[in-house]
DNA sequence: TAAAACTACTGAAACGTTAAAGTGAATGAA
DNA sequence: TTCATTCACTTTAACGTTTCAGTAGTTTTA
């Protein structure tokens, strides 16, 4: 089948190409008589005509794609998504973008920086970057003219637009939830302390919580690695090597909490009855786990569609400005907790 | 920042932009001396240069750009992953068309049929579609010269590329095990059964394996519903209702096998004390559950490569003969079948 | 030493659109 | 009646590339 472009649908009309467009487009400022409206559509139709987006794209400069990058947790392994943050996220930025008329690029981000490029590449509309851009220039970043959205990034500039949590606040009322349960021995366990990221804010908020409590900070309940299940387990064999001090982890994500639970497990060590676990996200699986994780809940559908949102207006609007939207949170009470001792 | 296309670069390098396209893509036909070459890196270097590939493509009829199609199980339903089967999938093709220059335009889809056009659209190279296609028309799909690859789909057409696994093979084992754990009045619980989709391929390698056994087919023992976590929930209670005849079910994917954990725990059922389950699929979460599944493996980064691989071939190729990729299948002992009786 | 072949380029056309400017006819206003 | 305006289009150029067909100049061949 040869591809039929928009001449094709013109001579069979007996009109321009240029009409074609104009009807095919509803372009405002002209007027298409209806008669003429009606043999363009149909010539369309009978020919099968669908418009080639990357020829309008180049000619209008507009191309309704938006840039998804999202991060490759570890280079060398394959799976994007061993976060499954990452992919309940994706799931909504797809369907709202597609909602809008958009299409999504997707591309996967390792500890290089070529993906800049796939934005200037394409002519993508806008670009929406999830977690701490590994990339290691953001001046690159400034310089494409797309309105780009950073998604749980703490990279303070006014080129961009933002979208977050109250990261530090919701580590604290984590921790504080675990101190008023009666634990006074806390572990800290979360992905690597990247600067920018939202791993560094949590910690901030739970030694904001120790600290308005009284308890002193004990490096040795701080465990730092990978966001995957596997650092779980490994966690909970790391905590047996150090000696069992905690009564309780507040832990920054839910894979790694999974990933915990099983390491316990196989220690066993019961969850909750000798550690309780506050946990950080609320993914789908956090409900699954059992014991099934309390945890600090984020709207997650909500940020995916907060960020197409803000690609949008700013595609619509034009304006520059930076927005920065910052989603709440609460705390989903579920049962990997247990009260420790009377006197709480 | 000003776009700077390859006629800045001509310039820039005094040289046609036709020598700077030769350059870049070391077109084989084509002799540039070394001097000539340099100086055009160069200029491109200075002047940050990166080609639009929108334009390329009109060009070229390339566009490095892989159509991937992916179910949104409920129409209303945002989130795609609700199996993470997508996700793991999503994520190995991501990988491997970026390590072979190319990008993804994703896309989901619901049940309607208007993202045949995303690829004659944006001119995609090719086009992976996961799982049955809901779209209306196979015709229009056809239509397409992009190679296409089928996965997970029963369609049998000459005109698509397939990858699947032995889905009848792969639930008769997994029936047959437990009839050889001592079972015999065995659950089928599943998504729908729609034509060419693989539930109705494993519902015949349930049935297979009862035969074989002398076992008759109850209809009270099937299930059949959506592909969720929600509802495995729904069907623990459903069995409930239906009397709890089955000791045991072959869940035909593991997100439903965790709904059903849930729903039984609701319900103080045990598993697998008082219901084994074999599921399949041996995703990431199959191993996270308590207990953990007794499930098929399927090697889903291998068909996400698979299915890369395939489009590459046809690219590269040019030919147009249909190819068939079985990936192998094996069963995964872990935690949720119990041995009954002393007879087996 | 003329013809052939090679080297290192360049110019023009094409890919499929849209945007801007232009055009001729009909209508309206002064 | 004449000029301006509106209507319903069309022509031309441009978007940023690649591809094809040259074209001088140099080298090889016979």
């Amino acid at each position: 089948m040869k591809r039929v472009s928009i001449k094709d649908v013109a001579r069979e009309a007996g009109v321009s190409a240029t009409t074609v467009s104009y009807v095919l487009n509803r372009t405002p400022s002209e007027t298409i008589s209806s008669e003429t409206t009606q043999r363009v559509l149909e010539a369309a139709r009978k020919l099968n005509y669908v418009p080639n987006l990357n020829a309008r794209s180049l000619s209008s400069r507009k191309s309704n794609l938006i840039g998804v990058l999202i991060p490759q947790t570890e280079p060398g392994k394959e799976l994007m998504f061993s976060n499954p943050f990452y992919g309940e996220l994706l799931s909504s930025i797809e369907y709202h973008a597609r909602q809008n008329g958009y299409h999504l690029l997707l591309s996967g981000t390792q500890e290089d920086q070529d993906y800049v490029n796939i934005a200037r590449n394409r002519g993508v509309d806008g670009i929406i970057i999830v977690g701490t851009y590994p990339g290691r220039n953001l001046e690159a970043l400034k310089a494409i003219d797309a309105p780009i959205v950073l998604v749980d990034s703490y990279v303070k500039d006014t080129s961009f637009h933002t979208i977050g949590i109250e990261d530090r606040e919701g580590a604290r009322i984590a921790t504080e939830y675990l101190i008023r349960m009666g634990h006074r021995d806390i572990a800290f366990i979360s992905g690597s302390l990247r600067e920018h990221g939202v791993n560094s804010k949590r910690y901030q908020g739970y030694c904001d919580a120790l600290q308005a409590a009284g308890i002193p900070l004990d490096e040795q309940a701080i465990y730092s690695g990978t966001v995957d299940y596997e650092y779980g387990i490994e966690a909970a064999y790391e905590y047996m090597r150090r000696g069992q001090k905690q009564t309780a982890a507040f832990v920054t994500a839910d894979v790694i909490s999974m990933g915990l639970i099983k390491g316990a497990l196989e220690q066993n060590l019961r969850i909750p009855e000798d550690v309780s676990i506050v946990s950080f996200d609320d993914v789908y699986l956090a409900q699954m786990s059992y014991p099934s994780l309390t945890t600090i809940h984020q709207n997650i559908p909500e940020k995916g569609a907060m960020a197409v949102q803000l690609i949008l207006d700013a595609v619509q609007s034009g304006r520059k400005e930076h927005t920065e939207c910052i989603l709440p949170l609460r705390l989903i009470e579920r049962d990997s907790v247990k009260r420790r001792g009377g006197d709480a």
